[in-house]
DNA sequence: GCCAACGTTGGC
DNA sequence: GCCAACGTTGGC
């Protein structure tokens, strides 16, 4: 199983409003972004994924699991541009924030601190267990 | 609200 | 195919 990380503006579409989908979920659509598209690729089903709010909150609130493979994204009508579906598992019980990523010297390469801008990113199972730790779970 | 970083577009 | 111009994202 592998890890990804899905980041999103929570005025458009926060933590709360993932819980209210429950486990039917949503599409992660409006990706517009080849590097996040073909990360979207390789996801299969039953990954997991942290979802973080960036902007006011800046911090990891807490983990979904992949329902969906890539498919056509709905919103749009370009073929270029694929999504994938997502349901919440569980809060993190403590938020890990972006700050507390750039402290903690194991997360120094993360992708969520060096490349801040990608939407879809892969964590690795090390950097996963030490986000898990650093959210109480 | 500003600005740096980065991705995309389009002219050559 | 390169690169300048432009647009967008996200941290501060």
């Amino acid at each position: 199983m592998a890890y990804w990380l899905f980041k999103s503006e929570p005025d458009v579409w926060s933590w709360d409003d993932q819980v209210a989908k429950g486990d039917a979920g949503e599409e992660w659509d409006g990706v517009r972004n080849y590097q996040a598209r073909n990360f979207m690729r390789e996801i299969k089903i039953g990954d997991r994924g942290f979802f973080y709010h960036s902007q006011s909150d800046k911090a990891i609130v807490g983990i979904v699991e992949v329902i969906a493979e890539a498919h056509p994204d709905s919103t749009t009508d370009d073929d270029r541009w694929e999504c994938v579906d997502i349901k919440a598992i569980e809060p993190l019980p403590k938020p890990v924030t972006l700050a507390m990523c750039k402290d903690d010297s194991r997360l120094s390469d993360m992708a969520l601190v060096k490349q801040a801008r990608l939407s879809v990113q892969p964590v690795t199972e090390d950097e996963w267990r030490i986000v898990c730790e650093l959210g109480g779970l």
